[in-house]
DNA sequence: TTCGAAGTGCTAAAAAATTGGCCTATAGAG
DNA sequence: CTCTATAGGCCAATTTTTTAGCACTTCGAA
């Protein structure tokens, strides 16, 4: 379900990048990993993950730019599943009111009418059903 | 950041097991995990585990229960935090949407009028600073 | 055109993770 | 009390992951 969830250590920190910014190359992805280890050995781990049919890759001029293969919806909705079940219990209510009892998060005030917004639509088509 | 980043595959089942269910012995492990190892490999690991201080145990009759060291709360805000800064570009707004749009998501309207709820709340939290 | 910087392919070795086996101890059934 | 099933301790071996080295190629500047 979780995409990153079959995954070693190094092989999850690379598809994390690559889902954060769409696509990314070797060199990239070895600036974004806050402990990297050679671009050489990235390399070899972005083959495996090629090979393991999770990621693509395009020749642009000289180098190599990796994308997924999934959708980044599916990807998503199967990370997002994955910690609703682990550490919400499944319920999207108990992680919203995680998220704004963390002190950390921003309360941006157009964006809850935005998500409140997302609601009303939610129930709209509940009603319907 | 997410507790489960610095992990190796078997010790981020582990701790995901532990974390679904508060607490677990080894023996509940095997039984969660879909393609177990033995026992003792699970024993091992949870040692492991336990010298890194993820984990603390107490023996309870002849066995030992397991059980996360850090709280809930900063696991799983953690976890969000990562999700979201992976798969949401960071914001909370998304992760509701791609939920809603998941078909496999249960739309409980009890849920969605909790869920207004907890908006209007952090809405008038936000008006009062 | 020639050269250097920066890319890739392939390969092998080092390090880490994963696994199972054997032993002893103990709780609980009979 | 005795015996069995099931627990943990220790540890060696296998498998997987992670790493770097070396040769070859390509883009672009001079």
């Amino acid at each position: 379900m979780d995409p990153t969830g079959d995954l070693s250590r190094r092989e999850r920190q690379i598809m994390q990048v690559i889902f954060a910014n769409g696509s990314a190359t070797a060199k990239q992805i070895v600036a974004a990993i806050p402990d990297p280890p050679s671009r050489t050995a990235i390399r070899t781990i972005l083959t495996i993950l090629v090979e393991k049919k999770l990621l693509k890759h395009k020749r642009e001029g000289r180098e190599f730019v990796y994308s997924p293969t999934s959708s980044k919806e599916k990807a998503s909705q199967g990370a997002l599943q994955n910690v609703l079940k682990t550490f919400f219990g499944g319920s999207i209510e108990n992680l919203i009111a995680s998220h704004f009892s963390d002190p950390k998060s921003n309360h941006d005030p157009e964006a809850l009418k935005r998500i409140e917004k997302l609601i009303k639509e939610a129930r709209s088509k509940e009603n319907k059903s």
